[in-house]
DNA sequence: CGAAATTACGGTGCACGTAATTATC
DNA sequence: GATAATTACGTGCACCGTAATTTCG
């Protein structure tokens, strides 16, 4: 029997324009893709694509289904804004943030959605930015509270915050040149990074490389608590929050190295897609926005 | 995420009255139907019945989702309508038989129907007339060559034969009295006969209850095939379809009892549901009935 | 020869059906 | 107390992802 599954994937092998690109689009591999559209095409009892050609073509007969199909996905889409009302929302809602999010408003918007949404059931998972962004397309989650810039168009997109940053090193490290170091010289100390995937890595990346250095790091952890802990134990010097760690600044465990050029903002947003549970997200959104302040 | 089975089951559901209505009427449990609006209400994040009431009422959010279900389920429909010429219709085709249109007309149907659907993958399946008709509610079949009645009004039904039915009895079985028989004394023989599911026995039964006899049947066998063999063998008498076994009754070695009042008639009907292939299954239909008068 | 879809295959999670429980009239 | 839905649970299947194969340009 035709599934929705089955009619997903052949709407999103026309729109993408390959079976490879929608198994990317719709979060799966090829292969699933291949059968979903096998499978239709035997249960319908006609051919979608004519495989002799590269890319497929669509038949005559696939042609014919294709507004079905999205008007099919539209329904689904419907379906969830049949609910008028977004305070009633009882179901799930997931959203992936970073760990600095964890760290510091998740408590108060945790607190602030239940108060709009009581229904709700929130999950929230903590991983790196580029990951929140591939959870986000493949539909894995709802939204995410993450740096930005969001990955393209098709994600809503709303800025919260605009971190000040600041490279940090620990009392041990030494003594540090007076004055702003250019990025030749900050890049002769051992780097602590998280991973790739960091939003903060990114920012690192890019600005070594605008300065004309390669990026070299010495340890990378995807923890930023963890991090900071090896910054203070004089490590390396890392790139952080610079209001999450003023504090450590206050008490002399940590000291800020300032940077010509200085270290740009790293701009957090929150993201969601649109699948039909927009009215939902931008309530929730509204309470991220009301939050970020909190972030720095 | 939402799923074409949830959205059937809802909309069953509301159209057959209850749970358990819903899953007889789609062929499966009632635990099955539950689990699935449970998860259908997970997906869309509000309550679709109120299961205070009994049975189940429409909660508001249910009314305003159930004609986008219909639309939907229209759409299935419509995608397997897309192919606007049957012949070339390439998928499965299922055909529930008895066991006479098995030994008489199919191979003439199955040649027919290939001439005239040339890629259809054609699946035939021998049971008694009312597995066919259970098969048919439950979608697993597409088509049924059976003894009508048929069950409600939720089926194509179209007569294709009307089949002369007589006692037989085996030439060893003693001397029949001369004349027509009436129930009473027919009832004395020993009966064989198909199982309780079958047409012939259907019948049987009722043409012994309304002449007063209670069906008391020696040996019940579902294969039609067998059941003349221990006619012949002289164990008792069946009702059979009189034309299939005239060359039998010729050679002597079957003997045809006739009765008073004569027996009824029985209708053959093809027969087939509301399910978006009614464009192939009318052209199948038109086989079987062109193949019908082959029945007897 | 390279890119892309299909086929093959092993594993896993999900959906089903049976049976027991709960709830409602 | 009876009927109907839910919950619990074990099983089987279907779908997925990895990897190998095939098929085009």
């Amino acid at each position: 029997m035709v599934s929705l599954r089955q009619v997903e994937a052949f709407h999103a092998i026309v729109e993408a324009g390959s079976f490879a690109a929608a198994a990317q689009a719709l979060g799966t591999t090829q292969p699933a893709i291949s059968k979903r559209i096998v499978e239709l095409e035997a249960d319908l009892g006609f051919l979608l694509f004519d495989r002799g050609a590269r890319p497929p073509q669509l038949t005559r007969h696939g042609h014919a289904l294709l507004p079905l199909c999205a008007e099919m996905l539209a329904l689904r889409t419907r379906m969830r804004a049949t609910l008028d009302d977004p305070a009633e929302y009882a179901g799930q809602f997931r959203i992936g943030i970073t760990e600095l999010v964890a760290l510091t408003v998740l408590p108060a918007l945790i607190t602030r959605i239940r108060a709009r949404l009581p229904r709700i059931r929130l999950r929230t998972e903590v991983k790196l930015a580029e990951d929140l962004h591939q959870d986000l397309l493949d539909r894995r989650s709802d939204m995410a509270i993450a740096p930005g810039p969001p990955p393209g168009g098709l994600l809503h997109a709303r800025k919260v915050a605009s971190l000040e940053l600041a490279w940090m090193a620990g009392a041990s490290l030494g003594p540090l040149p007076p004055g702003p170091l250019p990025a030749a010289a900050l890049a002769r100390f051992p780097l602590l990074a998280q991973t790739q995937r960091s939003g903060l890595q990114a920012v690192v990346n890019e600005w070594l490389l605008e300065n004309g250095q390669r990026p070299q790091l010495i340890l990378a952890c995807n923890s930023l608590t963890a991090l900071s802990g090896m910054t203070i134990a004089g490590l390396g010097i890392a790139l952080m929050p610079r209001s999450q760690f003023l504090p450590k600044v206050a008490s002399g465990e940590l000291r800020i190295i300032e940077t010509t050029p200085p270290m740009p903002r790293l701009d957090y947003h929150v993201l969601y897609p649109a699948s039909g549970l927009e009215a939902v997200a931008g309530i929730v959104a509204e309470e991220v926005a009301a939050v970020g302040p909190g972030l720095g």
